[in-house]
DNA sequence: TATATCTTTGACCATCCGGTTAAACTTAAT
DNA sequence: ATTAAGTTTAACCGGATGGTCAAAGATATA
């Protein structure tokens, strides 16, 4: 019992690893079974087939991203603090876990249907943290505008540099270690631009 | 010699089509000829493998949509005319090429060092679109910050939607319709969200 | 018409890859 | 000790896939 516990997560480590960063159609089982030190039959006899071991490490992503973002947007602070705060732990995250937001991406391009069903599955109710925004943009702000542009525009702003890193880098041919300086300096960075760009929004200013 | 012409250019539209939508893994040959009429012989017969027509097609993307960015940003007007007419063009191109950016970004992902030579070939000089951004800035609004991240933040604000438009439409359960209205919203919310935004970084209120 | 070159095809090959099977091994309960 | 259930393995299968080859068809040249 103890061993099968140990080899499901050692399953579940190198499934993550190797989808993560070969997405569904990169992915080789022989890969993912050398990886967790194991044979590939063995895998077949926990995970019935590619797809199903796919739809678990989707959902432990997914679920793992969009609960810190729930944690983050429906506690208790100022809209801005929460902000700040998100930038941070995001631009810190990813440092360390680059692939996670393309793969989710990716997975959802490739497979939307059957993937809509595994994050409904998840009751993440992420209407409440739109109208929390939403709240929270009229009374502290004074703004009244649609959260959800809110929302993507600083998704935007942190994530779209992650995402893109391999293009920047290739485009404007910068070394490894300046661009952990631009991503250190985007948190101040991106911090003042929202704040400034939210700005615009407000009531005798609206766009709505 | 009429023929072979039209021949190539029937591999390459349905080489881009398939490797656009599916990736470089995800792509089959065989799907190729099938799209192109023609057999999957000829295809190597026109390109060695899949390889070679993968990066060409890579190339034909990229140069395509740098050639275009370069043509905005070094043409004679105000950077927020410029800003302005960028966010229409590209939010109107990729509402019909939505996977084009993807395609480019996940294919810098997968091979880096490889697709980096290619790029190169192409003598593009965006550090010169960088240094008119960067100049631009000084001169007609007196902001003295690093050019890149300003570039990134236009990106992020109009890129990042395109990439995430199944993520989004799968949290918030958004229908296609609704999405239609949502990207063409964003022309006038990006535009001054960024107008706003880039006030903050006037020079005495610089952050570098 | 004969010849050389370019284009196109059908058939084929080697390998990869997801998945199966039957048997062996381990463990815990009786 | 026997049995039953859960765990692990080696060997194997069938189909998909990238790629090749020799020959046939088309085209232009002399």
């Amino acid at each position: 019992m103890d061993n099968s516990q140990n080899t499901e997560v050692k399953i579940l480590e190198a499934a993550r690893d190797v989808f993560h960063h070969k997405g569904f159609n990169g992915a080789r089982m022989q890969e993912i079974a050398d990886l967790a030190g194991i044979n590939k039959a063995l895998l077949h006899y926990y995970y019935r087939n590619k797809e199903s071991l796919f739809e678990r490490v989707f959902n432990d992503a997914f679920s793992q991203m969009a609960c810190k973002m729930n944690e983050i947007f429906l506690s208790e602070m100022t809209l801005m603090s929460k902000i700040g705060i998100f930038i941070n732990f995001y631009l810190n995250f990813i440092s360390r876990h680059s692939y996670v937001v393309q793969f989710i991406i990716n997975a959802l391009h490739d497979k939307p249907e059957q993937l809509r069903e595994v994050i409904l599955k998840q009751n993440l109710v992420p209407e409440l943290l739109l109208e929390q925004i939403g709240k929270q943009l009229r009374e502290e702000m004074d703004i009244d505008t649609d959260p959800l542009h809110i929302y993507v525009n600083i998704l935007g702003l942190v994530v779209f540099p992650v995402l893109a890193k391999p293009l920047i880098q290739s485009m404007f041919q910068i070394p490894d270690e300046k661009m952990d300086v631009f991503f250190e300096q985007r948190k101040k960075i991106v911090t003042t631009f929202i704040a400034n760009g939210l700005k615009g929004y407000e009531k005798n200013n609206s766009l709505v």
